[in-house]
DNA sequence: AGGCATTACGCTGGACGTAAAAATT
DNA sequence: AATTTTTACGTCCAGCGTAATGCCT
């Protein structure tokens, strides 16, 4: 039977060119390595080397097995990396979100029903977390419109900020129709928001601020409007003495729906 | 680092679901495989089976990995069968005819020339001693004709052979177009000559009778014309008072050429 | 009670290293 | 003289089997 620690050793010789060589780049004795080749020949059941009194390099055959020998040791460390992938897939929950607040909301849920699983999350557009499902390359799928198999998750408004002193804070409510054409300031990584403004602001143009402080630094100076949402309003968001104007068109009211796989 | 053996043991154990069966089957102990199957676990850095007290079974990861394990085995086997392959064409001389004749002559100066190497031959069409060489396939080519590299390896004349009483027995020559239409004994195997005489006879049908002695013996009894050949009218062909005709076609004189390559 | 997996433990064969031989550069 | 392969030989440990334990059916 084959000895995959042969074969990297044999593929090792196909390398240096000498036993000698190989039995310092494994750590090994010299008769060990010359004892390894004649195993080799033995499993084959085919002579591989042309020996000299003290020397020795591979005949045709050899040099054709080496070949082999490297296809099956990379099959072989392929395999390895994809059981241990396999492995660390089962005992991770893949999240795909169309928005951020569903899944952090989800992502507390989860460390407290599956405490010890890894969690690996994504926040991407909606098409994603379809296509996602459907491969079943994720274990949850977050969106912003119910599917088959989904539940209800929870809603989401969405306002406008502006400072006191800006032209649309007198205003009780708005729609997109009356903002498009205002440069907002956006935090990328919204998901579905971010293209749902950029689909119903047509006229407008977004300041993508990734950075967190950085943005909260833009909000406070300028005069710029941005949106937020009744969710983040509920936590920590410091709103700098802004005005909190509703949106009222549909799509700035969103119930998120989760759907689980097995 | 994986051991095949374990592998193996390994994929056993998932065809026959306990420990205890797979120490039948390999003629081991029941803690040899235990043992086995927990390195197998450490190779793969990874969970391989769910544990009860006294009973063990492959989880989600554990059936994954039997088919990496299954297609590593095969891919193991296959390398060493295309080694032992490749091996033995290494020893192999493949000669590819298209006659007998020929391939005769060269298998005597083969055997004198290249004592103790084993030679595979076939008589088969041009066309494919052609494509055998142009693909490497075989190491020498016969052909009725030159090509690129080939020399001139010898000479054959076809004949009619037919009973003293055969209406064309009183012929001194003969075309191909004269005895179109008879009916001719003919032994199959017989590479181009075969085909040629289908193709410039159209009118005619031919009995092939493969065994030797069986094609002898209808020589004997039948009035039936046969082709023959110079070559083999030197030899221990037995004529059984026949009379030989030459066919004065071209076609019917050929030379032989042979291809050796590397 | 019989079957199964695992641990404990003693033994042995195989694998390794050292030493030495023989040959090549 | 240095390097290289291979054989001989002694040592030691990995891997095996036996026995025993615990558990399930």
């Amino acid at each position: 039977m084959l000895d995959l620690y042969e074969l990297k050793q044999f593929a090792a010789f196909a390398d240096l060119g000498t036993l000698s060589k190989v039995a310092g780049e494994f750590h090994l004795s010299t008769p060990s390595i010359t004892r390894s080749m004649q195993n080799l020949e033995e499993s084959f059941g085919v002579k591989l080397f042309s020996r000299g009194k003290n020397r020795i390099e591979l005949n045709e055959t050899g040099k054709a097995a080496v070949g082999y020998a490297r296809k099956l040791l990379q099959e072989a460390d392929r395999a390895v990396e994809q059981v241990r992938a396999f492995d660390l897939r089962q005992k991770t929950i893949v999240v795909r979100s169309c928005a951020p607040a569903p899944l952090w909301e989800l992502l507390k849920k989860l460390n407290h029903t599956d405490p010890g699983k890894m969690i690996s999350s994504t926040i991407c557009q909606n098409e994603e977390v379809q296509v996602s499902l459907g491969e079943k390359s994720c274990d949850i799928g977050i969106l912003p419109f119910p599917v088959e198999g989904a539940y209800e998750f929870m809603k989401e408004n969405l306002f406008v900020s502006v400072p006191p002193e800006h032209e649309l804070a007198r205003q009780k409510e708005l729609t997109f129709e009356e903002i498009n054409g205002f440069n907002f300031l956006l935090r990328t990584e919204l998901g579905f928001w971010d293209t749902m403004c950029r689909e119903k602001m047509p006229a407008s143009k977004f300041l993508v601020q990734t950075d967190t402080e950085a943005f909260n630094e833009l909000v406070r100076a300028s005069s710029l409007p941005c949106f937020i949402t009744d969710y983040i309003q509920e936590k920590e968001m410091e709103d700098y003495g802004r005005i909190r104007i509703p949106i009222t068109d549909p799509e700035a009211k969103v119930t998120f729906y989760v759907k689980e796989l097995s």
